[in-house]
RNA sequence: GGCCCCUUGGUCAAGCGGUUAAGACGCAGCCCUCUCAAGGCUGAGUGAUGGGUUCGAUUCCCGUAGGGGUCACCA
């Protein structure tokens, strides 16, 4: 009665290590290149925690020429959802990201170190399971769920420790015959690692974003292969990243207590330990208190939220490239217009501590990417949006395109272009003047601001019309003359003259624009009135300014 | 509760023993040949707390508090 009994009994049917080792050699890639991985489990929509650091993978295995590749971790699989790996490939390539290797879809994938599902790697897990048994370091443990349950009560009660680790490991010892024999009389089982750690040593490891950080070292018989049959996390974690030829481990801190145990485990395989690169995930305040983002509780947390409102997947790059490296924002500032994958990302200055996830200033950042479109992606984007989320804007943009990519240039394509535009839902209500019927349908007053008088308007309007304003006359001109009209109206050509004596005039020439723009728009604010005036026409000026007569 | 991590303005943060403690967003004011948006300028607003070490601590050490993570046959 030996260990190879027993392992062969456990996994009659599996291969040697060795093969697995030869099929998956070591990646032939230029020095310094990163290969990591996303590892989602297929549970739902990607949310922007996932989003990050798919943004941050990728920018790393570019600058290094590594493989950035997408591995389902779905060995539990009563929370799997339908769908849910296309949902995740989708989510993601949405934000311009795909991976080198991986799960495509539901079924395919491509890549040489496949299976890139778990669910798929069965026989694998088996192997390098076998292996550790045959070693003397993993064992089937016959305890019950409840048995555990009751031991983790006694812990409680007894204030120590809970888990399965030294004399409360009541199987790590069984003799191995009888574990034969138990398994013989069918006995239900899963399988241990078993630990050679000490909680009374201490061991120093180096994470790449949190530095030195000291912990106990594991000493639990934690369950590597659970009854179904399939792995746990940290037993695929290290089978996979080691067979995969992950160089270097990116994911959130929640995992930074599991340290120890994954560094045991990876040097029992005999497998070398990638870089462990743990960061801070983005948090949100509530109640004068932080805590992780939620999918459930934060409408910002799931992807779906930036395509309803409209903002640009590439301004959330941004923002979150800008979470995780604060000088990102310096970088973009000396570089306007070079891509985001110039900047050299580094995992060493990513915080250590979480960051709250900032709306205000995503918008800021979407305000200064779009101001950077042209009219026609302008026209192109937010149609895009439109047609799934706003069925008025999508008409107007489709009735006359040319018309519409004219609104959207307005003070836009010179040195200083227009910064007003956050999102695409900003849109429609900004431009809604510009088209005859909705301005029609637009029940609000007219807000003239400082000049009231019902009479005065119409003159103002009538005389600008029959007296002073001509299309062919450039900005220059077109504004003389509206001082023009101010001046034979006993209000001061400049704003300044008015201040200066105020008595001495009705009001300035700011104030006759007013009354043009609002009669116009009905609005007191709005772009460019010269470019809006150029856009509408004179006739329909006319129109619009004949209700006042 | 054990273990681990974190703590600079409202938010993101730079700094790595000597600084008037950067910068960005936001906020307030002023300027910009018409209103906005933008831009320019100015301003308000910061190292949780108590001890050390040091000629000198935001920076190093210890304690305290607060926050977060983790202690599954979930990932």
């Amino acid at each position: 009665m030996d260990l190879k009994e027993l392992a062969d009994l456990i996994f009659p049917d599996v291969k040697e290590i060795s093969y697995y080792e030869s099929k998956y050699p070591e990646r032939n890639l230029p020095e310094g290149a990163i290969v990591t991985r996303f590892a989602p489990s297929p549970t739902g929509f990607v949310h922007v925690g996932g989003i990050m650091q798919c943004v941050i993978n990728r920018q790393l295995t570019n600058q290094t020429n590594g493989v950035l590749l997408l591995r389902i971790e779905d060995t539990d699989q009563k929370r799997e959802i339908e769908n849910g790996i296309s949902q995740i490939v989708n989510s993601v390539h949405d934000f311009g990201i795909d991976f080198d290797e991986g799960m495509i879809n539901e079924t395919e994938e491509k890549g040489n170190y496949g299976p890139y599902k778990q669910s798929s790697r069965g026989e694998i897990y088996r192997a390098y399971a076998k292996y550790l048994i045959e070693k003397g370091r993993a064992y089937p443990c016959f305890a019950t769920p409840e048995e555990l349950e009751e031991m983790r009560q006694k812990q409680e009660s007894l204030k120590i420790r809970t888990g399965y680790y030294g004399i409360w490991a009541k199987y790590r010892n069984l003799p191995i015959e009888n574990a034969i024999e138990k398994i013989k009389n069918g006995e239900p089982y899963i399988v241990r690692f078993k630990s050679m750690g000490r909680e009374d040593r201490k061991i120093r490891h180096h994470d790449v974003i949190k530095g030195n950080i000291d912990f106990p070292e594991n000493d639990q018989d934690i369950v590597i292969i659970k009854a179904d049959g399939l792995p746990t996390y940290h037993f695929a974690h290290a089978v996979d990243d080691h067979l995969m030829r992950v160089t270097h481990v990116i994911r959130s801190d929640e995992w930074v207590s599991s340290i120890p145990l994954h560094l045991e485990l990876f040097q029992t395989l005999g497998f070398k330990t990638p870089k462990y690169c743990h960061y801070a995930p983005i948090l949100k305040e509530e109640d004068g208190k932080k805590r992780k983002i939620s999918k459930r509780k934060d409408p910002e947390a799931a992807v779906s939220y930036y395509h309803e409102e409209g903002i640009p997947a590439a301004a959330v790059c941004e923002y979150l490239m800008n979470i995780g490296n604060s000088n990102f924002e310096s970088w973009r500032r000396a570089n306007p217009d070079k891509p985001m994958s110039e900047f050299k990302f580094e995992l060493s200055k990513m915080s250590t501590s979480g960051a709250i996830f900032d709306t205000v200033k995503l918008l800021d950042v979407s305000k200064n990417i779009i101001s950077k479109y042209t009219a026609e992606k302008i026209y192109t984007d937010s149609l895009e949006w439109a047609k799934r989320y706003d069925a008025e804007l999508q008409e107007m943009l489709e009735r006359d395109k040319d018309y519409a990519i004219k609104v959207f240039g307005i003070e836009r394509g010179n040195v200083k272009p227009r910064k007003d535009i956050a999102k695409w839902s900003d849109i429609k209500n900004s431009i809604l003047y510009m088209f005859d019927d909705k301005f029609e349908e637009n029940n609000e007053e007219y807000e003239f601001q400082k000049i009231t008088d019902k009479d005065e308007i119409k003159t103002i309007l009538k005389e600008y019309l029959e007296k002073y304003y001509n299309p062919e006359d450039d900005k220059q001109a077109w504004f003389d003359k509206i001082k023009d009209l101010a001046e034979s109206l006993e209000y001061a050509r400049e704003v300044k003259e008015y201040k200066a004596n105020p008595e001495s005039f009705k009001g300035h020439v700011g104030d006759i624009s007013t009354v043009l723009r609002v009669a116009l728009t009905k609005r007191a604010n709005t772009p460019d009135l010269y470019e809006i005036m150029q856009i509408i026409g004179k006739d329909r000026m006319e129109k619009r300014f004949a209700k006042f007569n």
